[in-house]
DNA sequence: CGTAAAATTGATCTGTCTCAACGTGGGTGG
DNA sequence: CCACCCACGTTGAGACAGATCAATTTTACG
């Protein structure tokens, strides 16, 4: 019964609680309405009314903000079962713009999907905690923009990610595929796109990682989160211990 | 009637949206367990069990997160009025840590006021709006971290607080009290605390602000936008037309 | 094939860090 | 009430991570 549309953002949920037979048949009619996006194509953007929000079930999405002189921050990734916090319907305009990294499967929400979840306790838990674990992501951010070295702040990068497309099936074995540009990989650590470059490099030459053809190869993941100061911790991965007893 | 302990908290709500008197005091009586907290207090542990949210009533807090070697990056600043998303009440334990910068007054919110708070619509949604704003700062710490010269980031951050603090009558004309320590701002902005003095002192010979005592003056507030590149919208102060009618 | 975007490499430049010293003011104990 | 002390602020000199500028090569794709 998890093959609709919602069935990565089930899994991610599921995660954390398991959810009733019900309220996994609501998220997937709230995710009823798929459209395809083409890479560098907008799902929002920045200034313009909050209208629809987006569920990714297939590809890279970013947001991300600019700055006068054209230079921009990709401020998150929206990864396959990644969902918009529905709050941002309060919101007059988006602050933000939402583009396609690669070509995408996004479902669409409308504001009227807000009461239908409201009214299932169970989806408002988890939906808050989807929220928050966005908000903890965020910080980590900041925290590697600010704090730690290129070689580092890639690591860092690339361990996230694989942990957070491992959660839905779409990585294992130290295996992934990060479609991603050399210069929308600067964008997200607020590198030059050349020092990107080196920097892969130096981690391909460090024997940690490999890539080709936007494949990434993490041959030790412990070595890597080790040299990258990477902690899961802030992902909120492991299971709830109530339920299990 | 606003003389409770959300005063200051129902006042930047009700720059959206006008709140009934039923609603102010469901705020006020959520609020009020108050707390005393002396500086750098902590008012929640990293890797604790979430059991107490905040809503600061007076004086500056913040959000930190700790790395291995000792250095932190602040990733929030909480000002009067400033509530915590009542959505971390859903993780096991905290993400980050919580401490007061100058000495403050909070009110102490535990689990048990999410239903109450749940129940009224009003509040529902002008809390899913409080959280998307901080959203919306994060990123913004996260541009002005990633892409901006340290006098912008400063400029950018004294024109952030003095704007915030102006919403709860914390500041006009210009005015307002810092309560940090260079060091705190340093780990606020990611530069070294030597840096953060040079850059002040700049800020000063530019003519567009000055300070003493940790009250800052700014003399030229739309230069110092100008030079900092900050544009208010972020914030989302606007009110919500649809009442003006 | 041809063309443009992406990746790679080299040389140089610069903002910010680090290390180190010194000034200063407010609080505390003698 | 004075003297010390410690945290904070200030200033200088030198080092370095990463930016910038400038080719050149490779890849993707029509």
């Amino acid at each position: 019964m998890t093959s609709g549309k919602a069935e990565r953002l089930i899994r991610r949920l599921e995660h954390r609680i398991p959810l009733s037979t019900e309220d996994k048949w609501i998220l997937d009619s709230v995710a009823s309405t798929v459209r395809h996006f083409e890479p560098r194509e907008y799902l929002a953007k920045q200034g313009l009314p909050v209208e629809r929000l987006f569920l990714v079930i297939e590809g890279f999405a970013c947001r991300y903000r600019l700055l006068p002189d054209g230079r921009r921050q990709i401020t998150a990734f929206m990864l396959p079962g990644d969902l918009c916090d529905i709050g941002t319907f309060t919101l007059h305009y988006m602050d933000h713009s939402v583009t396609a990294l690669s070509a995408i499967e996004a479902a669409v929400l409308t504001a009227d999907v807000v009461p239908r979840l409201r009214a299932r306790p169970a989806l408002v838990e988890l939906l808050a905690w989807n929220a928050v674990v966005q908000q903890s992501i965020a910080r980590e951010w900041l925290v590697n923009v600010g704090h730690r070295t290129s070689f580092e702040r890639l690591g860092h990068l690339l361990c996230e990610v694989y942990e957070r497309l491992q959660m839905v099936g779409q990585a294992r074995d130290g295996i992934f595929r990060l479609p991603l540009t050399q210069s929308e990989i600067a964008d997200t650590l607020a590198l030059s796109p050349v020092h990107v470059n080196r920097t892969l490099m130096e981690l391909r030459r460090s024997g940690l990682v490999t890539f080709q053809n936007r494949q990434i190869v993490i041959h030790d993941y412990a070595g890597l989160c080790s040299a990258a100061g990477f902690d899961r911790g802030y992902l909120h991965l492991e299971r709830h211990g109530a339920e299990a007893a």
